[in-house]
DNA sequence: TAATGTACGTTGCATTTGCAACATAGGAGA
DNA sequence: TCTCCTATGTTGCAAATGCAACGTACATTA
């Protein structure tokens, strides 16, 4: 039950508090073996899935039957959440194990409605909820943002300014290599380098690795 | 403030509730002329703004002073939801009233937390927040699916498959017009309807009209 | 030191896309 | 019916991009 250390679901709750709450949750704690469901598609989206060991992979199907994988979780991460909060009525993907895993099930339910007891840790659930999907909201707004842009260097733009108005310096580092910003902004990485390269013979920006100074227009 | 029996975050609250739950939330109402800023960059998130009469636009300037209106607001919307809720310290948009408007602000930590008189609304409202991030969350993820496929023809299948498997048939209708649909998947209408003849041209789907069949692959 | 692996930049080429301009079809209204 | 207007399809062309292949720099390890 470690994993629940890492759990932002149940961040602010100490593991001495989790013998009241767990049951209060009516949460069940399940083992899977490898390659078998944890949820599958079309199931009514009622549960939170928290992974407590092993691993699992967030399947999609489309119409012809060509599988996606969608995120990899490991202990402590969440899966389900926004469904179930949304009350999507049927799930949109599968849930496999990846190996043998034991996985916490809750009711959504038990989270959204304050219990009989009035137990003090639902509040401090409900106020994590609130956290988990706004933040995860904000962080997918703004790649949005980035990732419609029509061209490479828009997009680099787009993203080296976010993180200058951050940095509220034009002189910023970023967290991703090459490969791994090619990846978020759905671009080639040699298309990237390439507009890079570009961008700093415009004059707009220098960089050295992942040191970049943009610079304001002349 | 007919604009509240609109807006998600009042759902299920009746208009005869809302005298006791407004100075509950103590919820501000504020009259703005045109072209007052409602919400200033960098101010710390701490309202969520609801708009009752009028409109605003969101904006947003990048590094290099580049102004992008993100979203127009009108009345029943709500602005800033995920902001307060994620717990950012600093807003990284303003809001401006395009007209001379009427808002709500209400300070996010009286949601989030029940009140002294354990008013039910709380429970209800807090609900109805927790419904609203997730069901936006739903639709960025979903969109973000499509968008992040390389090309046109990818981000047509994408999103013609997703809302094949949703309506569980190969017919299906969309609601969006060429150009609403070029402007979800982030292309050019022209490219999009060239490459809707490519794909009819393949044998890979049929099409009149916003009317769709996908052809399963022989 | 040599060998290996990884990250990043570079380049040629075919394809895709944006962009602009124009064509066509259908509907609303005079 | 005729005209205007909007939505959609079509097309030429320049530019951007994906893709594949290769070169270089740097670090790690045998």
């Amino acid at each position: 039950m470690d994993a629940l250390k890492e759990c932002p679901l149940f961040a602010g709750i100490e593991p001495s508090q989790w013998k009241a709450l767990l049951p209060c949750l009516n949460a069940q704690r399940r083992s899977y073996a490898k390659d078998e469901y944890i949820f599958r598609v079309d199931e009514p989206a009622l549960f939170v899935g928290v992974v407590l060991s092993g691993g699992a992979h967030v399947i999609q199907e489309d119409f012809w039957g060509n599988r996606a994988i969608l995120t990899h979780v490991v202990p402590g991460d969440l899966f389900g959440e926004a469904l179930s909060c949304a009350g999507t009525d049927r799930l949109p993907f599968s849930v496999v194990a990846t190996e043998a895993s034991d996985i916490l099930l809750i009711d959504y339910r038990r989270i959204s409605r304050v219990c009989s007891s009035a137990c003090v840790f639902h509040a401090r659930m409900i106020a994590n909820m609130l956290h988990i999907l706004a933040d995860k909201n904000v962080r997918l707004t703004q790649k949005m943002e980035h990732i419609s842009k029509r061209t490479t260097r828009d997009k680099l733009l787009s993203f080296l300014s976010a993180q200058a108005v951050q940095a509220d310096s034009h002189d910023i580092a970023i967290q991703f290599s090459r490969q791994e910003l090619a990846d978020y902004l759905c671009v080639e990485r040699s298309a990237l380098s390439r507009e890079l390269g570009a961008m700093k013979r415009d004059g707009l920006l220098d960089y050295t690795k992942n040191r970049f100074i943009l610079k304001t227009l002349s």
